[in-house]
DNA sequence: CGACTCATTGAGTCATATCAATTGTCGTGG
DNA sequence: CCACGACAATTGATATGACTCAATGAGTCG
């Protein structure tokens, strides 16, 4: 059984046996955070290259007023901080929305990779490129979408984030609804409205706080869902 | 005097001189391309990489109802696409807004800068990290702070990018209200209140359908700017 | 005295209502 | 393509009450 790393990385396309090894033995001396804990902060200079192994993490910024805005979801098998080394300083900073469990990896680890394994390499390359095509994504939904059809779009996002890398088991989020109002750029009374909303609607279900998903291709019709850019379909090269 | 191309990458620490030829020497054959054409489409495979010498292009992606989403700016001097041959496909448009030089650059020229001229391919990395930084800064830009401070804040950001490569000269941009509207997610009715509320506090000043900045300090406290995002301190590595 | 129950409290979250601000839609004319 | 007006929809601001859950501390029983 493989862990979420290689999963995800194997997303890419495939890897030979000897670097899919190395993926393997990054993944070691897991430590858990717990939930809403800064994993790093805004102006750190970066150190260490974390990865997701468990629960949810996001990236985020507060602006001078102390509203908060999610930029990005880390979820298992995604890396916080691969490549922010190149600049000098985090700019946004990274905390944990539920419990995680994380792995430290030390630069020079990733150094010895982008060294002696290019395939490996470029899968590292391909995460960030996803990483981004999200971003983008994201960008489109706050800008055009009304904020049921976000949240529409977005859970049926991280459904298939989860799938990709073995961890659907149901797809249950677990989520306040003011992360959730972090996430989409609006107030946690109106997160609660739409909530309700698409409650009404039977496209999702709330029971003990998670939501699911009873129907996720009613879910996609709604929120025009298109999952090209999340390149899963390992075209790549 | 050193092309835009070169003063952007000298933003990311200094190159010797034989990889400041090497950039100089990728700078050639431009051709024009007039306003509102794409130069790359949805779907498109990768095949070579374009850079922007002169004029404003655009990533951008159309919904299905016909909307569209602008979801990044390219400059004088910014990579259409530098990275992108990674993933099989493209998932949005690359298109011109105003008139502009665009250079052809073959992949193998790529290729073979990674290979031999390390200080130039961590430059390139910069740039494709600044890039994402940037996406993320609008991402806060749109959900968090109304249409004029967003408008402000995007505008003090072009003003920034244009200075670090050189094209200050006054600063005027000359776009339509309707490109305003797809960048900032909003609509061409709503783009017009909100230039004149900035035209009628003096923070904008609009002559012939173009924008200038009588006063840049008072837009960036009107917008909150922070510029930390761009990365342009030179502090990398 | 120690272990246990069980109100009390307070923080955090969710649900709902009302009113206000922002933004979208449609239409008209320059 | 820009300007502007009138009206509608979406979203924000503020307030209130219910609910959970953990922490606290008083009281009870062994």
């Amino acid at each position: 059984m493989l862990n979420v790393l290689s999963r995800k990385l194997l997303l890419a396309g495939p890897l030979p046996e000897e670097d899919l090894a190395v993926v393997e033995g990054l993944v070691a001396n897991p430590r858990t955070v717990q939930a809403r804990t800064d994993i790093i902060d805004r102006g750190d200079p970066t150190s260490n290259v974390h990865l997701v192994l468990e629960g949810i993490a996001c990236r985020y910024k507060l602006l001078p007023d102390g509203r908060r805005s999610i930029m990005a979801l880390l979820l298992p098998g995604d890396f916080c901080d691969l490549n922010v080394a190149i600049l000098g300083h985090m700019d946004h900073a990274i905390g944990t929305l539920t419990a995680c469990t994380i792995v430290d990896i030390p630069r020079e680890a990733i150094d010895e990779i982008v060294e002696k394994h290019p395939p490996l390499t470029r899968a590292l390359w391909w995460c960030t490129l996803v990483d981004e095509a999200v971003l983008r994504e994201w960008l489109v939904n706050m800008g055009r979408r009304r904020a049921d059809r976000q949240l529409a779009h977005f859970l049926c996002e991280i459904h298939l984030r989860l799938e990709a890398v073995g961890r659907r088991d149901g797809f249950h989020l677990s989520l306040t609804q003011e992360m959730i109002a972090d996430l989409l750029g609006i107030t946690t009374v109106h997160a609660q409205r739409i909530m309700a909303g698409l409650r009404q609607d039977g496209l999702i279900a709330i029971e003990d706080r998670k939501i699911t998903v009873p129907d996720i291709e009613a879910l996609r019709d709604f929120a025009e869902f298109e999952d090209d850019y999340l390149h899963l379909n390992g075209s790549a090269g």
